[in-house]
DNA sequence: GCCAACGTTGGC
DNA sequence: GCCAACGTTGGC
């Protein structure tokens, strides 16, 4: 069982958009960190830290967890949609996706908040220029952020 | 909108 | 394989 911390634009799929669809099919993401982590590492069952990104208030909205393996994001193969690549193949699918289920909305934990919490100091998502939008987050961390979203802000 | 940081591409 | 140029991310 792992943790994991992943990104979403809530203008694009926000928490309250995740919980309302029965399981949200991770696609889009073009980054083969990112990649790897899905198809290598995540297993049913792992937790997420639904996290929102590129908006006016960013930081941990609600808590997620995955419900499949990857498999291959088939809009790589949709020449209509933005995450179209010339370069996967059926045979050869480059990009990948699991499915994730929305557990619950949170309050909003927000990254100055975070930032202020010793315990959660090398997070990945806290550090400098780091644009990953799949991070691995350890167990301790997980505990301290299920700690302060449970806390008043 | 700005810009720092990072990833990818492509010429050599 | 190097590295400059370019594109993207994402907080502010």
């Amino acid at each position: 069982m792992q943790y994991w911390l992943m990104k979403s634009e809530p203008g694009e799929v926000s928490i309250d958009d995740a919980l309302a669809a029965k399981t949200n099919p991770w696609f889009g993401v073009r980054n083969y960190q990112a990649r790897n982590f899905m198809r290598d590492n995540m297993r049913v069952g792992d937790g997420v830290v639904f996290y929102h990104s590129s908006c006016a208030e960013p930081g941990v909205a609600g808590i997620a967890e995955v419900v499949s393996t990857a498999y291959p994001d088939d809009t790589q193969f949709d020449a209509a949609s933005k995450y179209f690549d010339p370069k996967a193949t059926a045979e050869n699918p480059r990009w990948m996706m699991v499915d994730i289920k929305a557990i619950r909305k949170t309050r909003l934990l927000g990254l100055p908040e975070m930032r202020a919490c010793e315990a959660l100091s090398d997070m990945v998502v806290l550090k400098k220029g780091s644009r990953l939008s799949i991070n691995p987050v350890t167990a301790a961390e997980w505990k301290v952020v299920m700690r302060l979203l449970d806390k008043k802000a």
